[in-house]
DNA sequence: CGTTTAATATGTATATATTAAACGGTGCCATACT
């Protein structure tokens, strides 16, 4: 089995050996063994189930979040590797979209890329079902933690959809999962502790910076100083659209270098520009929210720097992740300030349900009225909301179904209770996220330690906390910026405002 | 909750100060509408 691994890996992808984790992943696979693979970024991730179903003899449906990502990823299979791969998404007609799904039926294809939404439908399962699926895995599986939860509730319902397809097994794939993410993923699938394969995700040639700012212009100066200052390409990420737009714009003005922006707000054109542009090293810097950057395949990004406190260490190390996939240094700066907490915590806020809404949207479900545009105006709920509850609803009164012999709870209370405590734990992450910037130790070991990593080694630099400037980092003098001890104490206040009461 | 933008106030023409209102992230899909 072995030396087939090898020949498919030199024919196939052009690799001479396997990268570290690779073949481990790959073997346990073959074996029909369900696996969670943790890799750094850069590490290879899509080999282990690209190779995989190659040999193995019905299809494997790659669960993917992002329509871009499938694009990308399908182009690259059928014109580079020459291997039979599809998506089915909604950028297709309903013609095309049989003509694809048509062709899997016959088995005429190795790899189908699919969103988990799209997976939950009948005629798509029914497909899949004649052709026979081998092996489901599933892209950037931190998604399942990250959005299962509220945003793309359809990421939970995934071991639902996987009973209709015969429960084939998993292969779950990501850069970024503490422990808890790991432990819920593997519940999920059922995958056993020991078909967990683990590479280090220590990022040795990252080197780590911060710095607390005062102020807007502050803010505002420091960042163009790095932009003008740092060498090759980089990400500056912001908390808000309306952010990027500004700083873009006045960048634009009279910067050194070529940027542009990239956010949500932007329609689909524009974003596969800017992105086009940008990895083909047409611009320089990306000044982006947190919709820029999954999947995206660029060596040689060289920093990141943070406009804005993330809302967690999980988005953040995902975001500073993207550096220096060659393996050369790079660079990671976050400047944060006392008022970044305050847009995350009304975000949050405005995601969850009062109890009110809640009851408001039982009470439809109850009718079995559909959340269409008018239902939703009548009681003021956006469409996300109505998704969230939907699910929360469906949960709740399945698992009265269930325990209904011991004691008839109220669902609207268990509904509301449930959504409450995914806040508390979003809440927690950004905490967390405070307390990073807070505590005065190592940021790579604070950080490796969040994800349960005991390698702290590192190439150049390790962060400004042992020693780096940025001075030092540049090659040439530059303003430090002095923390004030009134705003620490401010941050600290907020912070206890997060932390749960006991 | 903080920042940005729009609207008003001032006191007699342009611009600044003050106050009020608006706004805020991530994407799939389906459906309704042009």
């Amino acid at each position: 089995m072995n030396k087939d691994m090898e020949w498919y890996l030199k024919e196939y992808f052009g690799y001479e050996a396997f990268r570290p984790g690779q073949a481990s992943i790959i073997k346990r696979v073959l074996e029909g063994q369900s696996v969670l693979g943790l890799m750094a970024t850069g590490g290879g991730k899509s080999v282990t189930y690209q190779l995989p179903a190659l040999m193995l003899p019905g299809i494997t449906v790659v669960v993917s979040p992002l329509i871009s990502l499938m694009v990308d990823q399908v182009q690259q299979l059928r014109t580079k590797k020459r291997i039979p791969a599809a998506y089915v998404n909604s950028t297709q007609d309903p013609a095309e979209a049989r003509e694809v799904l048509q062709k899997i039926a016959t088995g005429a294809c190795k790899l189908l890329y699919i969103s988990p939404e799209k997976l939950q439908q009948p005629y798509v399962q029914h497909v899949l079902n004649q052709a026979g699926v081998s092996l489901v895995a599933i892209d950037e599986a931190h998604c399942i933690s990250a959005w299962g939860h509220d945003f793309r509730t359809d990421y939970l319902r995934l071991p639902d959809t996987l009973k209709q397809l015969g429960n084939p097994p998993v292969l779950a794939v990501t850069a970024t999962a503490t422990t808890a993410v790991r432990n819920e993923i593997c519940s999920l699938f059922g995958i056993a502790q020991e078909h967990v394969v683990v590479q280090t995700l220590n990022r040795a040639n990252i080197a780590y910076d911060l710095a607390e700012v005062n102020g807007e212009s502050e803010r505002r100066q420091l960042t163009f100083e790095l932009i003008d200052r740092l060498e090759g390409p980089g990400i500056v990420y912001c908390s808000t659209r309306q952010a990027v737009d500004v700083l873009v714009a006045a960048y634009q003005l009279d910067g050194k270098r070529r940027v542009d922006g990239y956010h949500g707000g932007m329609n689909s054109m524009e974003r596969m520009l800017i992105q086009t542009q940008f990895l083909a090293g047409e611009l320089d810097v990306i000044i982006a929210t947190n919709a820029f950057g999954m999947g995206i395949d660029k060596p040689d990004i060289r920093f990141v720097i943070h406009y804005q406190l993330p809302a967690s260490l999980e988005a953040y190390s995902q975001e500073i992740g993207r550096i220096g996939r060659d393996g050369r240094p790079g660079y990671a700066m976050l400047l944060y300030a006392q008022e970044d907490i305050q847009i995350h915590q009304y975000m949050l806020d405005k995601e969850y349900p009062t109890p009110l809404q809640v009851q408001q949207f039982f009470q439809h479900y109850r009718a079995g009225a559909a959340f269409d545009a008018q239902t939703l105006a009548m009681i003021d709920m956006s469409e996300e909301m109505a998704a969230m509850l939907t699910f929360y609803t469906e949960r709740a009164l399945s698992g009265a179904q269930v325990s209904s012999s011991t004691e008839v709870t109220n669902p609207v209370q268990d509904i509301w209770q449930k959504t409450e405590k995914r806040k508390a734990v979003k809440r927690k992450k950004l905490s967390e996220m405070v307390s990073y910037v807070l505590a005065e130790s190592c940021l790579r070991k604070h950080l490796n330690q969040y994800f349960g990593e005991k390698d702290h080694s590192y190439q150049h630099f390790c962060c400004s906390r042992c020693g780096l400037s940025r001075a030092a980092y540049e090659g040439e003098r530059m303003v430090m910026v002095q923390p004030e001890a009134q705003n620490r104490w401010n941050l600290r206040q907020a912070l206890d405002k997060l932390l749960p009461k006991k």
